[in-house]
Order: structure tokens, then sequence, then C-alpha cells
DNA sequence: CCAGAGCCTTGACCCAGATCAATCCGGACC
DNA sequence: GGTCCGGATTGATCTGGGTCAAGGCTCTGG
């Protein structure tokens, strides 16, 4: 099944652009990232590092998604990042992992053995700065991510993933943002909870009430449509549309 | 007051060597940066930059304490950074602010003009590596902190913000870090508690109970002598010391 | 077809932390 | 000295979301 994905994904011509290098490089550079790169698949639930491991890569993700977690060793656990596609993985510069990476559905990452990317780093200036832009990205995230964490109620936390994911799958496909968006989660119940500093019940229940009064719909347990993505974004009481529309 | 500060503050001689530009930086690119940089000073409790202003310098916190902080239009707000000095502030490449930036403190800071700021960046990769360095930094802290706002409770969080300021605290004091820490809290109750996602008066009954339980000494309201650092970063909830001791 | 496993939903109850309200304390200013 | 004012504390009460528990779907494998 990931056979195919393999086969046509080639750096310098790559299905989804990766973000993390590719986008900028002209040929020369991508013959050196082609050099170092290789792909490795991971099944859904698998762990791709342990935090504090040696990290001897970098890389970014091809297809399926991937989440960074934190758990305190009485088993409270907290997802500090979710990993779609084109999202890099990686810091350059640094020893080990921080936080656990594990997939969530199966995963095709695009590997860059850590060293040599670092030369190239240093060699290649354009790829550090479009590094320091994706870690800027990130760091906005995160810190949109506090504002949800330590202020939001728990149906407004719902909302916003729901619009955050509505939005991010918008941005992967053709034809992207509309008023009507319909999705799959890709995520279970629990780790809707864990991003969200929840419980599945909490989930569960808000997922249920967001259906009730019809600002979802439900078919089965993870296909979503969202009628007016206004009346979801209200619900996550943004201020702004966050960029989604117009 | 606050002359001495600039009167002896040296980009080539900082009393602090902000980590942001100046640690690696040779004689020449120290020249260049002093050509383009100035200092400011704000009051206690005055905006320093305001979320969706344009923003045209970059600069580092030379003395005092600063806050990132988010609000929701119902005026929920949430600290999403805290700027000691030496802390970076800005976005080099972006347009806008994307938070407001509030000086807690009366705050020195020494300020790039941005666009030459950019263009020596971009000629000189180590800044740009230093740069990404830090940020990549800022999202470690600011993704520990998300566990620390979605998983934690109001003892735990309480003890995390006292830890950090007590590490903080002891990486800018020669003599660093020992078993027993003394400090001035830098913010307000109600700015503790906007940073932890808590109501003022939850902030305060925790802070009592810390002392009630001989975690920490106060004395007036800001004075904090922690007799045991370890004790604290039990109740904060750490698995690790965070690398604060040994 | 049934059994079992995973995941999800729903109900009943409880408690940590929010909310509302009454002081208190310490500095600045008259 | 007294008054004012902006924190900070403490108490009383309320409630959103956690916890515990009982099923319900749906897919897999026998």
């Amino acid at each position: 099944m990931n056979a195919p994905v393999l086969a046509q994904t080639r750096c310098g011509d790559c299905p989804i652009r990766h973000r993390a290098v590719c986008a900028r490089c002209n040929a020369e550079e991508l013959g050196e990232l082609d050099a170092i790169k290789y792909y490795r698949t991971y099944e859904a639930g698998q762990p791709i590092i342990w935090s504090g491991d040696a990290m001897n890569f970098v890389g970014s993700v091809v297809s399926g998604i991937a989440s960074l977690t934190q758990t305190m060793e009485d088993g409270r656990t907290q997802m500090v990042g979710l990993l779609l596609p084109s999202d890099f993985v990686g810091r350059p510069g640094r020893e080990g992992a921080a936080y656990d990476v594990v997939a969530t559905t199966d995963v095709v990452m695009c590997c860059f053995r850590k060293k040599p990317f670092e030369d190239l780093m240093e060699r290649t200036p354009h790829i550090a700065h479009r590094l320091l832009e994706m870690t800027l990205d990130e760091l906005d995230a995160a810190r949109e991510w506090m504002l949800v964490l330590g202020r939001k109620t728990a149906r407004e936390k719902i909302a916003s993933l729901l619009s955050i994911i509505a939005r991010r799958d918008a941005s992967l496909t053709p034809g992207g943002a509309t008023n009507r968006m319909v999705f799959d989660l890709p995520l279970t119940r629990e780790a809707m909870a864990d991003y969200l500093g929840l419980t599945l019940e909490t989930v569960s229940r808000q997922i249920s009430a967001l259906k009730r009064d019809g600002i979802i719909e439900l078919e089965g347990k993870r296909h979503v449509t969202v009628p007016d993505m206004r009346r979801l974004m209200e619900e996550a009481g943004d201020d702004s549309d966050g960029g989604f529309l117009g």
C-alpha cells in the first residue's frame, strides 16, 4: 500500500513538495539532498522516536499523521504537536529528541541523515533560513495552542481542534477552503483528549453536543461534515477566522 | 536609574552578553550591529508592541521583564511567553507582531532596526544559525508549558512557575544554582494567573498552601525563599530536575 | 453465526478550581 | 497622622469537567 508512494516520491519531484527543504532548492542542492535521504514507513501506533533517544536524522512527513507527546511519570500525557504531511521533524544542532514521536496513522517519512544534513545546511544559507521560518511557524502554533489549553472551555477546545484540522486539510487539498467542509478525523477520541488537555469522555460528550446543535454532522465516528465553517469558528472563540477564508 | 545601564551597555561589551546576536560575533560584525542598534526604555505596564502592529525592529531585553500575551475578545487572556534579560524579541522575516508584548517591570531593550538586521543576517550565516537555536529553545519552552497548562493541577502549576523563575534567575546570577534559592517574584498574582491559566484567587491560595507546607517561605508578597529546590520540583511533578542542579 | 477486542457513548456522582464578596496590607500622597 | 488605592488574602458557594461504571457499535477471527 505504501509501495506506490515510495516509488514516485523523489525529492526533486515530490508529490507534496515537502516544505521542509525542497521548496527553494536548486538542482544541485536537490542532488545533494537526494544523496543523503531515505524513506521509512511506520505502522499506526508505532513509536518513531522516544524522548531522550539520540536522534540521527531529521526529515519530513510524506503521508500519514504523527504526534509529539510528553508524558508525566504518573501517566498523564499531553500532545504538544501534530505532524501532518509536509511537516518537519527534528532539531538540527540538537543531540537528543525532546519528545516522544508516535505514528498515529501509518506514516511515511522522508529522512535525511543528520550530520550530512547539518553540513549541507552550513553551506546553504537558505536552508537554515527556511528552517528558521518553519520553526517560527511552529512556535506560533504552539503559542496559539497555549491559549486553547489555558483559557478555553471544553466545547471551545473541540471546536478549535476541528477547525484546525479542517484548515490544514484544506491547505493540502487543491480546491482549498470553502464554507462547507468535509474531512476525516485522523485521531481517536483519546488522542484528541491528549491534545486538548481533556478526558476522552468529555471529548465524546462535546462532540455529541456540537452534533446535537447542528454545528457538525457525523457519519460513523470519524467522518465529519461542517455545514458552516463560520459557525464552527465562532464556537472556537477565535476572534478572527485565522485566514481560513478570503 | 536606567542611565548607568545605558551608558555602559555596548554591544561589544554587553553586561549580559545578550545571547541574541552578540555571543559569537567577531569585531567587524559587532561594529555593524552597533551601527543599527539603539536602546529604548519602557515603564512597567507600558505596551511595547500590540499584536498585529507592524514591527520595524527586533532586539533583546537588557533589563526588566516583559511578557507576551494573547487576549480573546471577551477578555480572557493567556500569557504565552515571559521575556527575561537576554531574551530575544521579534520575528525576522515576518511582517507584523503576533502577540501583545507588555513591559511587566521597567524594561530596557536593545533594538536593531529590522531591515538592516535582516540584511546582516543574510550575509552572516551564524547569526541565522544562532537565531534558529534560540527559536528552537523557545519552542521547547512553549511545549514544556503546554504540559503544564493541559495536565497539571493548580499546585503543580505554581510550583512549576516558581521553579522556572528560580532556574532562570540562577542562570543570570554568577554563583548559579544551589539547593536553597532566594529570589523576587517579578509578576503580580494576576500575571501569574494569566501565565498559568488560573484565576488570581487560586494562585493566591496555592501560594499560601505551599507556604503553609514549608515548601517556600515568603517575606512580603514578592520575596521568596525556597529552602529545598528538590522538594519544590517534586511538587511541580517534573520527572527530572530540568538540569537545574548537577 | 458468535465471541472478543477496540473504540465510543452515556449516565450518575464528585471535586478542583471558578466566581462572588468581604477584608487586609503597604505604600504614596495630602 | 489619615486617606486612598492597587494588590493580595480568605471565605462561601457554585459548576464544568473529571471519575467511575455500564453498555453500545463495528470489525476480526474462529
